[in-house]
DNA sequence: GTTTGCCAAAGTGTATACACTTTTTCTGCA
DNA sequence: TGCAGAAAAAGTGTATACACTTTGGCAAAC
């Protein structure tokens, strides 16, 4: 795990910015656990640059809530508690219900062609192989939502949203039950579809129905403690 | 003004943060003006500390879009684009209709008391001179919005609000048109008015037409470029 | 008089040094 | 053996050094 190299998967621009997408990526797909230590000098021994480089890179993740830094003790990668995960799914929430419906007010069939063209892209993935493709496909189910903001013009709505979905990642990833729900490609389909037929409330109403799917399927009961416990004595 | 002491009003905790604040305020409250150029080197020495700390701060101000930075020509204060400000807007406006609604939900008497305390606040502001309150009273009008957020309890929805309100700061101070509308207060209490009430379709739409009155009062038309040359030639 | 090229000044980007804090380890003592 | 405390190791916080880029100005050529 030391000497474990991290490599970056997307092309960023600078070499800050290639440390936090890095990061970013091995937080979200959960090569990097809640509560790992991240010490600064192996870091940037891995990626072979300084600290300078990575403490920027850290300060900018803990801004995006994927880490917290407590001072003079490190940086950890973040264990959202329970009552934020809760509150980060209301916002997100809130955010998507009103995006689907600005959404479907200036609807364009080439906007739907490229959401289409998306979620053939997730359903690829989903008929990967589950070990390489996890990460791939929990980012393109996070991506979709992503696009759908985009696609509307509003980069600042995107860019909100894609925090949001980064830490959302996070939180699932901590809080899942068995398996999470594989079927929310097809429910983007659905909604896809229900926004090509320019159909307000339905879209409105399976987006509800969808994230309320996702953060269902997460468990937010104490049960952890009690298998903590179990473990101890087996 | 190269020698004018930038001093911090409210106390933070890191000496970054600190930094932080200190130049937040400034910009949101216009003592640094849209396109100016922080040179680090300087504001390290107005607040006696060495480069480091001020590169870390200017970093987070551009996180927050308060400052952009362009690589190896340094950071400036942001002037959000007319697309942008409507962006932010827009996502504001998302946001805060829908807090509206989930406020409504779960109102109870303490927080209707909070908020009428803090407009009263608001209103003692809008008492005072002009050139000194001005700065105080625009973040007490923002902090109106933050505060709603808080009282539901949702932090994660409360740091949002709060960063794109003090972008919506810079963008109002930066296309006021003449005078910001300055009954906001009162369209505050109307609100809360109907929040007490328990009134959410009235209340969703007083904050409708607040955020409304807002950004109408703003003057995005292409209008400076004529003043341009009529001055040119004046 | 305007333009082009070059040099100096200023400024940013990254690495490194060092002080101070936290954690770990080792040793002495009960 | 177990614990307390001190020394050492590791790690963070801040300052500084230095290379490289941009910028502004001056001078020479057109």
């Amino acid at each position: 795990m030391a000497t474990e190299q991290i490599i970056p998967v997307s092309t960023a621009t600078s070499s800050t910015d290639q440390i936090v997408a890095a990061l970013t990526q091995a937080i979200v797909s959960h090569r990097l656990k809640p509560g790992t230590k991240l010490a600064e000098q192996k870091i940037a021994s891995q990626f072979g640059v300084s600290r300078t480089l990575v403490r920027q890179a850290l300060f900018q993740l803990s801004q995006h809530r994927l880490i917290s830094m407590e001072p003079a003790r490190g940086a950890y990668v973040a264990s959202p508690s329970v009552a934020e995960a809760k509150q980060v799914f209301a916002v997100r929430r809130m955010l998507e219900l009103e995006t689907t419906r600005a959404f479907v007010r200036q609807v364009t069939g080439k906007q739907i062609k490229v959401l289409q063209a998306h979620i053939k892209a997730e359903q690829a993935a989903l008929a990967l192989d589950d070990n390489s493709g996890r990460s791939q496909r929990n980012e393109l189910l996070g991506d979709f939502h992503v696009r759908m903001a985009e696609l509307m013009g509003n980069q600042v709505l995107a860019e909100l949203l894609g925090e949001l979905i980064s830490r959302c990642s996070l939180i699932t990833l901590m809080y899942q039950s068995s398996r999470a729900a594989e079927h929310s490609s097809d429910e983007h389909a659905h909604i896809v579809m229900a926004l090509a037929a320019k159909d307000e409330a339905l879209a409105v109403r399976l987006m509800e129905d969808h994230l309320h799917h996702v953060e269902a399927n997460l468990d937010f009961e104490p049960a952890p403690a009690i298998d903590a416990i179990a473990c101890a004595f087996a």
